[in-house]
RNA sequence: GGCCCUAUCGUCUAACGGUUAGGACAUCGGCUUUUCAAGCCGGCAAUUCGGGUUCGAUUCCCGGUAGGGUCACCA
């Protein structure tokens, strides 16, 4: 099992998870699992002035309701516990040894005012700054309260390849001399997450593409320790609305969970996002999480951004919505409605309704399911079709009420009450004159389902009173 | 400012030198029909610009333009 792909997802738990870190994660989940590889769940937490309560169970849970589930990660632990990086402080003291060691790490001699200094210097002087230009002649010994530096063994530019882009580069002033233990004693974040990934035998690293030009000195770390780096695989950003900059929480970036909340359907969650900057190279647009994992090749991830289009998120969750059972359905409906005593009934008229479960509360009050609940408040102009006089109507009505009372009240079905009706519309000069009405009658509303399954929802009593009263 | 990435319908994208530039969402129109929704059929709609290379460029190269990223004791 030597050549066992192995992924990564390692968010930092500092708040909610959005639709950009959703996505990092499917990739690397979907390519673990076509592989039949291991997918890790890793909490990089070395920053704790940016940590956020709660955040870990926060994007467990996002992940669990996603149905992205790893192999390897806190709460169900593995062969390389613990996952959380500030747990692992040892292991990364133990690798700035072997730096420090082989002359490649030196303590920061600085004040962090005296740095702010230099990068104010360059920043007026339109350079980038770089802190190796200020790199102290000789080096003190490491005692753990100055910034362990990393020295960069050789400035030179980078080549290397991506998965994604092909070959990508980057000039010497991508590199820098920088911090790999912080004064507080954790690691930073281009430290860690190289030592992490060597100690897990990550193969393939997903992550955005602001990392690009930070490749070089995670290539120059690997140089120094002697170890052969992962394989990168760089994915184009998600855009916000405007399409102008990479969606980020101050954009109106969503916490994940709020489309749960909205009622949309994890997997059209994961279908959406897996299309939003992948593609299967045919015309396919509706996958199942299984049929994603066959499908998923990291060759065919895009290289540019792509703008977020809730329109079409809407469409797949109402696909993935027409996909489910009846009982799938229920289960999913009868929390927003009154009660569910006609929820067998109902079910047909909602779901080719809907986009999002959301969108039943506004069908029970002032919709297209409020008629069901109380009674109808109609017009008399509005009960006449077209030219039709009124007492041709209310002659109409009276046929109608006439072949409904026929009916016994276990054949008082859609289809039934429909043969019923249409065989007197039939005779009529326009289906309308009395199909109108009656629709009218029983819903009061301009726009209703048809009137056959209204009538059936409502029953053989409520109908006919309804339609008693409209004459 | 340096370095880097990107550029096809409004949006997501396909076409990896030769196509009437394809599909989907949205939009518009028609059919169906008692209204709405759904469904079916159809329309509108794109290769950022300028140079090359080539018999031939959406496709390869160079430049402009535009957008994005990055230059932290954040990830």
């Amino acid at each position: 099992m030597e050549n066992k792909v192995i992924t990564r997802f390692a968010p930092s738990p500092t708040g909610f998870m959005h639709v950009g870190g959703i996505r990092t994660a499917l990739y690397a989940f979907l390519w673990a699992k076509k592989n039949k590889g291991t997918f890790i769940l890793r909490i990089e937490d070395t920053d704790k002035e940016r940590e956020v309560e709660g955040s870990l169970n926060h994007i467990i849970e996002s992940l669990n309701w996603l149905k992205i589930n790893w192999n390897e990660g806190p709460n169900i632990g593995g062969p390389h516990n613990p996952y959380l990086q500030s747990e692992r402080l040892d292991l990364y003291k133990k690798y700035a040894q072997i730096l420090i060691d082989k002359g490649y790490a030196y303590p920061d001699p600085y004040t962090e005012e005296q740095v702010d200094e230099f990068r104010e210097k360059a920043e007026l002087a339109k350079k980038p700054f770089l802190y190796r230009e200020h790199r102290p002649a000789k080096f003190d010994a490491w005692d753990g309260t100055k910034p362990l530096r990393f020295k960069t063994p050789e400035i030179k530019s980078y080549k290397w390849n991506d998965l994604v882009y092909g070959d990508l580069s980057a000039g010497p002033e991508a590199l820098d001399d920088f911090i790999l233990i912080k004064s507080d004693g954790y690691p930073t974040y281009n430290f860690a997450h190289i030592v992490d990934d060597i100690e897990m035998k990550v193969t393939h690293v997903m992550r955005g593409q602001e990392f690009i030009s930070s490749t070089p000195k995670f290539l120059s770390i690997y140089e120094a320790l002697d170890v052969k780096p992962p394989l990168f695989a760089t994915l184009p950003p998600i855009m916000a609305p405007d399409g102008k900059k990479k969606l980020g929480k101050r954009d109106g970036a969503k916490d994940i969970l709020e489309y749960r909340n909205e009622g949309y359907l994890p997997e059209a969650i994961v279908n959406f996002l897996a299309l939003l900057g992948w593609n299967p190279g045919d015309d396919r647009e509706i996958f199942t999480m299984d049929e994603l994992v066959e499908a998923f090749d990291i060759s065919r991830i895009g290289h540019s951004g792509a703008q977020m289009n809730l329109e079409k998120l809407d469409w797949i969750n109402k696909e993935h919505i027409k996909r489910l059972s009846r009982e799938e359905l229920k289960n999913n409906i009868f929390k927003y409605l009154p009660d569910d005593l006609r929820i067998e009934k109902i079910i047909p008229i909602i779901s080719e309704r809907i986009s999002k479960w959301e969108d039943i509360k506004n069908m029970v009050s002032g919709g297209e399911l409020d008629l069901f609940y109380k009674k109808p408040i109609f017009s008399k102009e509005k009960l006449i079709y077209k030219n039709t006089s009124p007492e041709k109507i209310a002659d109409n009505l009276k046929q109608a009420i006439n072949a409904l009372e026929k009916l016994k009240e276990k054949d008082f079905t859609n289809e039934n009450i429909k043969n019923a009706l249409m065989q007197i519309a039939d005779k009529l000069e326009n289906r309308g004159e009395l199909l109108h009405p009656v629709r009218y009658a029983l819903s009061g509303l301009d726009k209703s389902p048809d009137p056959f399954i209204i009538a059936d929802v409502l029953g053989k009593n409520e109908t006919l009173s309804r339609l008693q009263k409209a004459i």
